[in-house]
DNA sequence: ATCCTTGCAAAGTGTTTGCATCGAG
DNA sequence: CTCGATGCAAACACTTTGCAAGGAT
């Protein structure tokens, strides 16, 4: 368990403790398979019964953003997706409109191009979001052959 | 001022009405140079005297977005960025952590190996935002002479 | 014993909505 | 005159924060 260790370096580093809270979130975290909205995580605990207040989720994913284990992947308004980084470090998302389902994506000559648009801008990249949204397959042959009325927001 | 008919187009093909504030909103949209909060519109009004509730606003960038004219971009947490899609169809965002500035670039390239990710995936892309976060150069010479104290969150 | 953490509830933000009133067509 | 639009305030949904109590070191 690599994140695991990983958290503990950067709690020690900063001077913080190491709660069960802390750690219960972590693997709460690690244990999906990708996004995450909080009150996904908060359902999961409440289903397990495990006791970690919606504050506290708040406050150990802060430290989760800053120790670069998560981070968060902008999708709906005011509404934050999270995901940890666990071992594809750059993967970009596809959203389908109509279904909401998310696609993963990953290029390596993308991020070689982007790279070079930093470099010529004088840029220091540090992370970055790209998502591209549409309407995925599925949708795109179910709405040509029935006539669904898509909903309006 | 094209943009000014687009609109009286989409509203009258939706039976909507064409009210001062609507054209306001428009106006104020259009004459900024890129991106803008919906405070940041509202400041406008406020300054220049001229009564356009909050409310709206958010109305009617609805209806600006379902017309295709003005598009979100999504920045901070539960914070949302908006720009018009005037020209200029694509262009991305580097968005500078220290000092909040936002720059943008643009690159056939990336489009293009974007559009064959969505072809191999069978998605339809309608549109994107694609935001690259990290240090603009300003900040990056300033920080490495002066030893400035970098402001936590 | 110290000082960080937690949980709770309250406060904060940005956005949406119900409703009475207003006004474009 | 009619029905959509507006403004206001209240409602919402997510996130942050103050504070007293708890817990790691």
């Amino acid at each position: 368990m690599h994140h695991i260790s990983s958290f503990k370096n950067y709690l020690s580093g900063k001077n913080l403790k190491k709660t069960g809270q802390r750690f219960q979130i972590l693997h709460e975290i690690f244990s999906r398979h990708s996004h995450f909205k909080v009150s996904e995580l908060l359902a999961g605990f409440r289903k397990r019964k495990i006791k970690v207040s919606r504050a506290t989720i708040y406050r150990t994913l802060q430290h989760l953003i800053a120790s670069g284990m998560v981070r968060s992947v902008e999708a709906e308004k005011g509404w934050s997706y999270y995901e940890h980084c666990h071992g594809h470090p750059h993967h970009d998302h596809l959203l389908c409109l109509e279904c909401g389902s998310v696609f993963e994506f990953r290029s390596g000559k993308l991020e070689e191009i982007q790279e070079k648009i930093c470099l010529e801008m004088g840029f220091l990249p540090l992370r970055h979001s790209h998502e591209i949204q549409g309407i995925c397959e599925k949708c795109r042959t179910r709405d040509a052959t029935s006539m669904t009325i898509r909903k309006s927001r």
